[in-house]
DNA sequence: CAATTATTCAATGGATTTGTTGAATAAAAA
DNA sequence: TTTTTATTCAACAAATCCATTGAATAATTG
């Protein structure tokens, strides 16, 4: 092998790689199944694909390396192969979201519109959580909170919030987080509880973020 | 802005962002200007593409912000945009080498072809400058090496290596480096030294790596 | 065993990406 | 000014990607 097919080689395989993320509906499901484990099903649910759309999509990303599968009764769950990929898909959104002007306008624009402006950021929570007397509320899905959630969280599903409200003091200040900057269950939660009297602010990232800074920790 | 339509701006937007990565001759382009500034004609010489393919090529990674030009005379001089995207493609190809299995096998039989396979890596080249007497030699071309260097290093052109190889002691240890672990270059100079008598060994990434290295060691 | 359910496969046409060709620019040299 | 040189633009065909449709598969239920 020359320097020219080497060359090649390495390139067209990062290229391969480069493009199964290259498309938005693969993109949102990665962001799903860095929650933790989707059945099909789920998938198609909170995305707009169809059924057949979307498991061509997993199909694609499971010829490269990204998730991977396991077949249980009717159902075909699927997450992401390892920690790694998760790390380095962090890392791309975090670099899209501060780099490129146009996201930045959109998820600003979407946090002003649902009252968040004063976000907390991974680290200043760490701080209020040793110091200051907060909630710390996970907003996602109840069975997502069960797969992995920030220590020390409550879990409160978007359905809670809408019925049992009087349960949570107005004194102490609320910190709603979700699945990372691109969700928008913490902007809804953090305006009903707005409305509602409550002190509360959004975390700016997610689980996944936390999780990353963890790992990273423990090294 | 409801959820959906921010959810499809934003991955739209990450999607476009990967699509300028997901071609085999823009990321060669990305990893020659992770070197440094260079003119559209230097690019041509150095990849395989003909002139209005790379000046395309070219037009997409400006477009999204992945490189910027600057006109001199009859050339137009390209370069990356800022550093941290260069530190996002370090952390792509990184991860590219070492999950997936097709481009891991791909360079490590690349790097046996050439004698290297006891690489040397960036935190092992730090204790062995403190320790030892080694003397560490950039092989890429001298305009390169002007632009940036790893300290220490003394430049050594593959021209001067077929050439002048007695001004060298065959005592102390020889590293080589290049442009990252893509780049043959040391490694075909590891194979012509080794040949020669010379105990020498390739450092595993590149002067970009170091660069990374060192901006994070600073902050 | 037949019916049902969740998922995948295969085929289709429309959209996008790619490399090539040759013409158009724009700056420097003659 | 005309010519030369380096780069970009515009148009085209080939290749690839994408969502949709309907059939096929494989596990469970009746």
């Amino acid at each position: 092998m020359n320097g020219r097919e080497f060359k090649n080689a390495m390139y067209d395989g990062l290229a391969k790689l480069m493009k199964a993320l290259a498309n938005p509906a693969r993109l949102e499901i990665i962001e799903m199944l860095s929650q933790g484990e989707k059945s099909v099903e789920s998938i198609v649910n909170t995305t707009n694909l169809s059924i057949a759309n979307a498991s061509q999509h997993l199909q694609v990303l499971k010829q490269n390396n990204i998730v991977k599968s396991r077949k249980e009764g009717h159902y075909v769950y699927y997450s992401l192969v390892n920690d790694d990929f998760m790390a380095l898909y962090q890392q791309i959104s975090k670099y899209a979201i501060s780099e490129i002007a146009e996201l930045e306008r959109t998820l600003n624009r979407q946090r002003e519109d649902n009252y968040a402006m004063n976000s907390v950021s991974l680290n200043e929570l760490e701080v209020m959580i040793q110091n200051e007397n907060v909630l710390l509320m996970d907003v996602r899905p109840i069975s997502e909170y069960e797969l992995g959630h920030i220590t020390g969280a409550i879990s409160v599903s978007m359905k809670e919030l809408l019925c049992c409200l009087k349960d949570f003091s107005k004194e102490n200040e609320i910190i709603a987080y979700c699945r990372g900057p691109f969700c928008v269950l913490a902007d809804e939660a953090v305006k009903i509880l707005t409305e509602n009297g409550f002190k509360v602010r959004r975390l700016d990232e997610g689980y996944p973020e936390w999780k990353i800074n963890q790992l990273e920790k423990n090294q």
